[in-house]
DNA sequence: GTCTATACTTCGATAGAC
DNA sequence: GTCTATCGAAGTATAGAC
């Protein structure tokens, strides 16, 4: 018994499979064409069923990209939650921010954001909830390594493997190299020197 | 006498006040509403044109979009070209990666090119062309600061420092501001070091 | 829950008159 | 060089039958 009895329009339940198999193929089109390849048409046609099927779980497009956000945002929170447990958890941090897919979507979600302001607030607030979870589970860990807090504070040591990690992915997909080998290595090296060598 | 003999279609010339204020608007369009927002019909009216000149001077969008990245690459090659030989270079090019609108700008492009292969290779050509300017005007420079090439290679910094700037122009565009004036201050520091204080 | 049918808008692109 | 006219395709979204 799904939907709003308050007005006439119906809406599909948030289990339904039907639903998840429509986002699915909303996150395949973006990833694989960019936002703008994400119609009703296409993601209904990719995922076998009916255009009209969209607007049944989803009602607007914009709605459709907020689940999209969501159900990634929440997946990747727990997926980051658990790489930061590791023994090594800036190293893990830097690997789980090199996922060349996870960064492609970030990014494309960002161009999207840019020009529809629901879409904006929630990827705003989620990234700031990535941020804060990162920044909870380092502060006392890096202090622990004995990085000094005046030197480098753990909110720009964030910032910095971040931003290196979302560019070398950009700058792969659009088939560039430069440099980034020199870059990994540097970062590896840091990696080495605070919290000890990669396992075996 | 524009266009091209060999066929029937025309096209029009490249020096044409018209189809400059078409980039303009086609310009503007992608910086408020982003790439989706950039057609035919769109470009024109805030030109206060008629959408078939569009076609009469770019034929598809597809070109509009490849002048579009050729001029404001080459405007940009330019500027930091100039850039480069201030007397503190290394600071003059994180000043100028810093721009917000070519840094926003330069996203939406790549976001476009994600999924249209011959703007792609345009922009991926003329990101290399970027890089490889900044590398031949600061690796000399960067040895004369004493900087260790086996440390901090130069093509390693400046994947830094482009990495910084645009993971910070995106997030304020998205209205984050966590951990940015500590990354903005640990870059100044270094600058400082490295380079000498700012001028007043 | 999924379908048919449909309304309306906007898109890219071309032909041909002026 | 710019206009009118026009095409077919694709977009979002809704109503209502089954």
């Amino acid at each position: 018994m799904p939907g709003d009895m308050s007005t006439t329009r119906r809406i599909g339940a948030e289990d339904s499979a039907t639903r998840t198999a429509l986002l699915d193929a909303a996150l395949e089109l973006m990833l694989e064409e960019g936002y703008a390849a994400v119609t009703s048409r296409r993601v209904a046609s990719r995922a076998g069923l009916k255009p009209q099927l969209v607007h049944y779980y989803f009602r607007t497009m914009d709605d459709l990209f907020l689940a999209l956000v969501r159900r990634g945002a929440e997946q990747n929170l727990a997926r980051q939650a658990e790489a930061l447990t590791s023994p090594q958890p800036l190293r893990a941090l830097w690997e789980f921010g090199n996922d060349p897919t996870g960064t492609m979507l970030s990014m494309e979600m960002s161009a999207l954001a840019n020009h529809r302001k629901a879409i904006r607030a929630e990827l705003a607030s989620y990234a700031e909830r990535f941020r804060q979870q990162q920044a909870e589970a380092l502060t006392g860990v890096l202090e622990g390594y004995g990085v000094d807090a005046d030197e480098l504070p753990p909110a720009a040591l964030l910032v910095l493997l971040t931003g290196i990690s979302r560019l070398l992915a950009l700058e792969e997909a659009l088939g560039m190299s430069g440099g980034h080998a020199e870059t990994r290595d540097l970062v590896e090296r840091y990696l080495t020197r605070v919290e000890g060598p990669p396992p075996t």
